[in-house]
DNA sequence: CTCCTATAGTTGTACCGAACAACTCTGTGC
DNA sequence: GCACAGAGTTGTTCGGTACAACTATAGGAG
C-alpha cells in the first residue's frame, strides 16, 4: 500500500491501518451515544475540560478544545440548554462568562466517563498482558510527545 | 475530570487525552494538505485501501471503508476529477465499476505514504526505545482486537 | 469625561463530509 | 417478457466547523 519507498522497518502500514479502525470501527467522528444521550465528540471534550477545570471562560474552553470562539459559543449554549453547564457573567469583568458544570453536566461526564473506561477495559481485554503493558508505555509517551509538539519538521500537522 | 468512580488503575484519563490530542493537536479530523494537495481524510483512507487493492468497485470501497455507497460515488467521481482514478464499467458486468489508481493516483499515496512515515517517524523520534517498542507492540494488539470486534459489551462502537 | 482600542461573546453565512431515500441502469431467473 | 436484485447516482438534509462582521464591556490616554 502506501510503504512504496519505505523498508518495513516501522509499522507504516499499522499507522493508517490504525487511524481507520479509529475512525470508522471505533466509530471516532459520529456523534454518538453515552449514556444513551446523543453527544457530539466535542461535547465529550468540553464535560471533560470542564470537570476538570471547574470554570472557564468561553474563550478558555475555546483554547483547550481547540475550536474558533463562534463554535465554542453555540456549543456552550447547547449544553446549556441540556441543563449540562451554567453560564454566569463574571461579577467582576462581565464580558467573560464563568462556565460550570451543573450537577446533571457532573453526572454526565461521569456516565461519559464509565463508557470511556469501560470501551478501554474492553479493548484491553483483547490484549496480552505484554501488549497491555506495552501499551500503556508506549501511549503514555505519545501523549507526551504530542502535547510537547516535539516533532521533527512538523511531519504530522502542518496546519497550525 | 472523568475518573469519577474509578480507582485510578488504569489510565482513564489517558484515553479521553489521547483522544483529544489526536483529534486537535494532530489535526485528525479536518482536510489538510498532504503532498501539497488537499485531501480529505476520506480521500486519504480510499487512496490506501486501492495501492492496496489494485481494482475495487465502488461497493467495495465503500464497504473497506465504512461509507455509504452515494458517498463513495461522490467521493470517487472527486478522485476521478482530480485524475487520481480511472473508472471503467466491468465489461463482464457493466453495473460494477472498476477503480483503479491512474499513475497520478499512485504518485499521490506514494507521498502520503511518505508523509504518514515521516510523521510516525517524527514522533517515535520523541520516544525512550522501550516506549517505542512498547507502543509497536500494544498497537498490533490493538488493532488486531478492534478488528475482530472482541469487545465485552460493545464499549466502543455502538453504532453498526 | 470622552474617545480609542482591545477583548469576550454572538450571529450570519458558507463549506464539507456524510447519511438517507428515491431514482436509473444492468443483469438474472422464472 | 417480467419481476426482482444489486450497483451506482442524485436530491436533500444534517451536524460540526470556520470566518467575518457585529455588539458589549473594559481599560487607558488625552
Amino acid at each position: 500500500m502506501y510503504n512504496t519507498t519505505h523498508d518495513g522497518a516501522y509499522p507504516d502500514d499499522e499507522l493508517r491501518r490504525l487511524l481507520q479502525l479509529l475512525v470508522r470501527a471505533g466509530g471516532l467522528l459520529e456523534p454518538r451515544d453515552y449514556g444513551g444521550l446523543r453527544i457530539s465528540l466535542s461535547e465529550v471534550f468540553a464535560l471533560g475540560e470542564l470537570a476538570d477545570a471547574g470554570t472557564l471562560s468561553q474563550q478558555e474552553l475555546a483554547d483547550r478544545l481547540g475550536l474558533e470562539k463562534s463554535t465554542v459559543s453555540r456549543l456552550a449554549a447547547g449544553m446549556e440548554r441540556r441543563g449540562w453547564l451554567s453560564r454566569e457573567r463574571d461579577p467582576a469583568n462581565r464580558r467573560f462568562y464563568r462556565l460550570r458544570l451543573t450537577a446533571d453536566g457532573l453526572a454526565a461526564a461521569g456516565r461519559i466517563g464509565a463508557e470511556l473506561r469501560a470501551a478501554h477495559d474492553g479493548l484491553f481485554d483483547g490484549l496480552t498482558d505484554e501488549e497491555r503493558a506495552g501499551l500503556l508505555l508506549g501511549l503514555t509517551g505519545l501523549v507526551r510527545v504530542l502535547r510537547n509538539g516535539s516533532r521533527g519538521g512538523d511531519p504530522a500537522g502542518g496546519r497550525d
